[in-house]
RNA sequence: GGGUGAUUAGCUCAGCUGGUUAGAGCGCUACGUUCACAUCGUAGAGGUCACUGGUUCGAAUCCAGUAUCACCCA
């Protein structure tokens, strides 16, 4: 078989992703009888394409699905897109401006029927990119937010909502944004820090004599002013309540109030009050049975209400002319520089305004209770378990939902109003004829939902509720969530609500957060910073298994992600790795004929231990992928392939597997080179999948196995039996060895063919016994010729030596022994246990420590102690004999 | 203003319930083209675990405070 030299991942993931999605091991074997394993996929932007934060996301989700996978459970990844109903409209929108079109021109009816050529055209893009990153998706479950299906249970849900009450319609204040002209929800805004001005202004009285100052940091709203409030334990003012203000630069006579809103110690204690344009203000308002006055349009131009001067200006140029009349009336007594929160939308940037208009909200504390519970009695577990208070805090100082948004791609609302008496039906459908006055003509609602609308429903929306489908039945309530910590609210959160009350059930067991992936100066990756590098481009050059296992294998649970080419390499090399010790079994499994029976296998030291150290291993991996910490399992993994198979078992396999070696010895090696690298790729198959199902078929060509594929093969159990102490003991005790004699060759830079004889006295029979009978492997890993001492022997002449465990091995030398160099290292290495046992001396000195500690651990001490004082006395007479 | 988290080797980070000789990857030093792999091998160097107190027989680990940074919410 011919095998190239490097790994090529290239044509070999397209060849194996073809073979799993025609074989449909994607989908889940469905069995009663067996619990199913299911992930929803938290629906990417129907406009996205494949960031480094979605390759994150859905690796994530991709090693849990596979590991569910292969322990046999029928598992289900659900995969979906949603319909980002701003983003979406915004992106269409643009391309007809570039033609000169608005969307006015063209109309509701056809801009949405442009938006869905755009998606049945684009859509998809990220969907085949998450397939080149390997993710095992149930590809015919795909669904989209706008599918008829899943609008059934949007209108399904408002109706329902609005008929329990729990939905509304009114006047408020929201965010709005001026650009895409419509409303946000509170978490669709992004505040940042940013230096404003604090401006004092003079509200004179309306009797001519003196006036207030009152403290602004967005003069131009005070057009809209309807009172100035300060705090009734404000002593400075209680004498000025009830007194008349007359508002500058329009005519309007306001009132002095009193609200206890108001911060005494913040600007000047007076607060002037815009209902209409702030939110504690438009509650003010209510408290005080204020006007609401509204002095900008929907796009942030002033109105017909802000007076002559002012209307048809933008707030901004506004906010200028309005300082500069009152800088010449003499009404603007000081600016400030005043650090303030600006919010801006989430999608464009622009500083939102709020804003008074008629909305839909939702009442959330209802719903809210029933979620707290779930995460409080532990039904839904946050994982890293932080993420709980951030939950609870929301909910416990929950507000509610505005729903309604003022564009017309998404589900447009079903409420529907009599074009003859105007009256308000909501229903599912268009309504017949008017039950107030028998019209039949209708006109429904302009505004559509929040996007979070239908995905909220997303764990059972899917599944084809309202219908009692089978998968509802099966699938919900589903297992683990992976998901970004920055949607708890606007998600997470919502489907728990959502699922609880519409199923009466949780939407899943388990939520992972996962970390944003940072550059290596430690931003964030972002499309405008330009320092996020495009995946594709990253699959093409190291391929999709490296990407993968470079972001698990240094990311721990929950962690932000460092990311930069660099870390590429780690995937990289370990792919190579282990795609050479593949080469490497199979060039010589090749020429072995014939493979054993395991119970004629003749086991010999290495056998042993890689056999018992894979079942240690096998423990702890699956332990980490059951803990969903990824890159523990992916350490244990790259540890025990790299470090203990490759470099010890490999190497000591390669005397074996030599054509003159004894037979028996050959087909053990060999059966054993086979059987832990197919262990191993299975252990690995969750993480990298490509490279191990091809390394994994390619081993089952001579070492039969049942299954078909590795993607569905089984997750290896580990058989207890097979760990064995004393061979991991003695094992380690020889690898100290080896490593202590390479060490000594360093020492004098013996050219690495060069052979040498090495004599050890040893401490116990047994040792020596050892040693001999594993004599090939000092011969094979340091070049030893001969092995020779006893018990009690005599220390070579010129010899330089070290110590491991309680015997002396020395590398006898034909010229000169470098005293100097000699005893330098050996006095560094006596420094470090002296103190070494400092420590342990006083710990057991202590009687204290022999009182309140634990028994096994001061009998551990105590064996240290032994172990640590027996080394030091044979340096200690090491040194002794130098000098 | 409220909250959450971080601070461990030159860099990026592990270290879960207190007892480890404090680890990994990258980088660094020396040597090496031995027939799986130079995307490699062998052997090394490198840390007063941010600071100050406290709890404890024992603290990188628990508690309190300080400093710096990050994120979220208002």
């Amino acid at each position: 078989m011919e095998i190239s030299k490097t790994f090529e991942p290239k044509d070999l993931e397209k060849k194996w992703y073809e073979f799993w999605e025609e074989n449909g091991y994607f989908k889940p074997q469905e069995n009663s009888t067996k619990k199913p394993f299911t992930v929803l996929m938290p629906p990417p932007n129907v406009t996205g394409i494949l960031h480094i934060g979605h390759v994150l996301n859905n690796t994530l989700q991709d090693v849990v699905v596979r590991y569910h996978r292969m322990k046999g459970e029928p598992t289900l990844w659900l995969p979906g897109v949603d319909h980002a109903g701003i983003a979406t409209q915004n992106m269409v929108e643009k391309d007809l401006a570039k033609q000169g079109i608005s969307r006015q021109d063209i109309g509701r009816d056809k801009l949405v029927e442009k938006i869905w050529q755009w998606k049945n055209e684009k859509g998809n893009i990220i969907i085949d990119q998450l397939k080149l990153l390997g993710a095992s998706c149930d590809w015919e479950r795909l669904r989209f937010t706008m599918d008829d299906m899943l609008s059934r249970a949007v209108k399904e849900v408002f109706v329902t909502l609005y008929e329990e009450g729990l939905i509304y319609k009114g006047k408020y204040i929201i965010n709005w944004c001026p650009r895409c002209v419509t409303a946000l929800a509170n978490d669709e805004v992004e505040h940042t820090d940013e230096n404003g001005h604090l401006w004092y202004i003079h509200y004179p009285f309306a009797d001519g004599n003196g006036y207030v100052t009152v403290a602004t940091t967005r003069p131009e709203t005070m057009l809209g002013d309807v009172a100035v409030a300060v705090n009734p334990k404000d002593e400075r003012y209680l004498s000025l309540l009830g007194k008349e203000l007359l508002l500058p630069l329009t005519d309007r006579k306001i009132p002095i109030i009193a609200d206890e809103y108001v911060d005494k110690d913040f600007g000047t204690g007076c607060v002037k009050v815009t209902p209409a344009h702030d939110p504690n203000d438009f509650d003010i308002g209510v408290r005080h049975n204020l006007p609401q006055i509204l002095v900008m349009d929907e796009t942030g131009i002033m109105n017909a209400n802000a007076g002559k001067n002012f209307e048809g200006l933008d707030r901004y140029a506004c906010r200028e002319t309005v300082l500069q009349m009152l800088s010449e009336q003499n009404l603007l007594e000081k600016t400030e520089t005043h650090p303030y929160s600006v919010g801006r939308c989430y999608r464009c940037d622009t500083v939102i305004e709020p804003y008074l208009s008629d909305q839909w909200f939702v009442k959330m504390a209802p719903l809210a209770k029933k979620a707290i519970e779930v995460v409080e009695n532990g039904e839904v577990k946050f994982q890293p378990e932080r993420w709980t208070k951030v939950y609870m805090h929301w909910m416990n100082n929950i507000r509610d939902w505005c729903i309604s948004r003022q564009i017309w791609w998404g589900h447009r609302i079903p409420v529907y109003y009599c074009d003859s008496c105007n009256n308000m039906i909501v229903a599912k459908a268009m309504p017949e004829k008017c039950p107030q006055c028998g019209g039949t003509k209708f006109t429904q609602d302009s505004d559509v939902l929040d996007t979070w609308f239908s995905s909220w429903l997303w764990p059972f929306s899917t599944m084809g509720w309202p219908d009692e489908t089978a998968d509802l039945k099966y699938y919900l309530p589903t297992n683990v969530l992976i998901t970004a910590p920055e949607i708890i609210y606007l998600w997470v959160a919502r489907m728990i609500m959502s699922t609880l009350h519409f199923r009466d059930k949780i939407p899943f067991d388990t939520v992972l957060l996962h970390g944003t992936v940072r550059d290596d100066i430690g931003r964030k990756m972002s499309k405008s910073l330009g320092n996020s590098p495009d995946p594709i481009d990253l699959i093409n050059s190291v391929g999709a298994d490296a990407l993968r296992f470079s972001m698990i294998f240094g990311t721990p649970k929950g962690a932000d992600v460092v990311f930069s080419e660099s870390i590429l390499e780690t995937g990289r090399n370990f792919a190579n790795k282990m795609w050479n010790a593949y080469r490497f079994i199979m060039m010589n499994a090749e020429n072995i004929e014939g493979l054993p029976q395991e119970n004629e296998l003749q086991l010999e030291l290495a056998d042993r231990w890689i056999i018992s150290r894979l079942q240690e291993v096998i423990n702890e991996v699956r332990e980490h992928y059951e803990n969903l910490r990824f890159n523990d399992a992916a350490n244990a993994i790259f540890k025990f392939m790299w470090d203990e198979f490759c470099s010890w078992y490999i190497e000591l396999s390669k005397d074996r597997l030599n054509p003159s070696a004894e037979k028996e010895s050959k087909l053990t090696a060999k059966y054993i080179l086979l059987n832990v690298m197919q262990n191993g790729m299975r252990l690995l198959h969750p993480i990298m999948p490509f490279i191990t199902e091809e390394i994994w078929q390619g081993i089952k060509k001579i070492f039969p196995m049942e299954e078909e594929a590795l993607i569905v093969a089984a997750f290896p159990e580990a058989d207890e039996s097979l760990i064995d102490n004393d061979i991991d003991r003695n094992m380690s005790f020889v690898q100290e060895s080896i490593t202590a004699i390479r060490n000594l060759r360093k020492q004098i830079n013996l050219a690495p063919a060069q052979e040498i004889d090495i004599v050890i006295r040893f401490a116990e029979k047994s040792q020596q016994e050892l040693f001999e009978n594993y004599m090939a492997y000092f011969n094979r890993l340091a070049k030893v010729k001969t092995l020779s001492g006893g018990i009690n022997i005599e220390k070579p002449k010129a010899a330089i030596a070290s110590v491991v465990r309680n015997i002396e091995i020395f590398l006898p030398l034909s010229g000169l022994v470098d005293i100097e160099s000699e005893k330098n290292r050996l006095s560094k290495q006596i420094e470090k246990l002296a103190k070494e046992l400092n420590g342990i001396q006083a710990k057991l000195a202590n009687p204290n420590f022999l009182n309140n500690a634990k028994e096994e651990i001061v009998a551990k001490e105590k064996e240290k102690f032994t172990e640590v004082n027996t080394k030091l006395e044979l340096l200690k007479n090491l040194l002794e004999e130098l000098l």
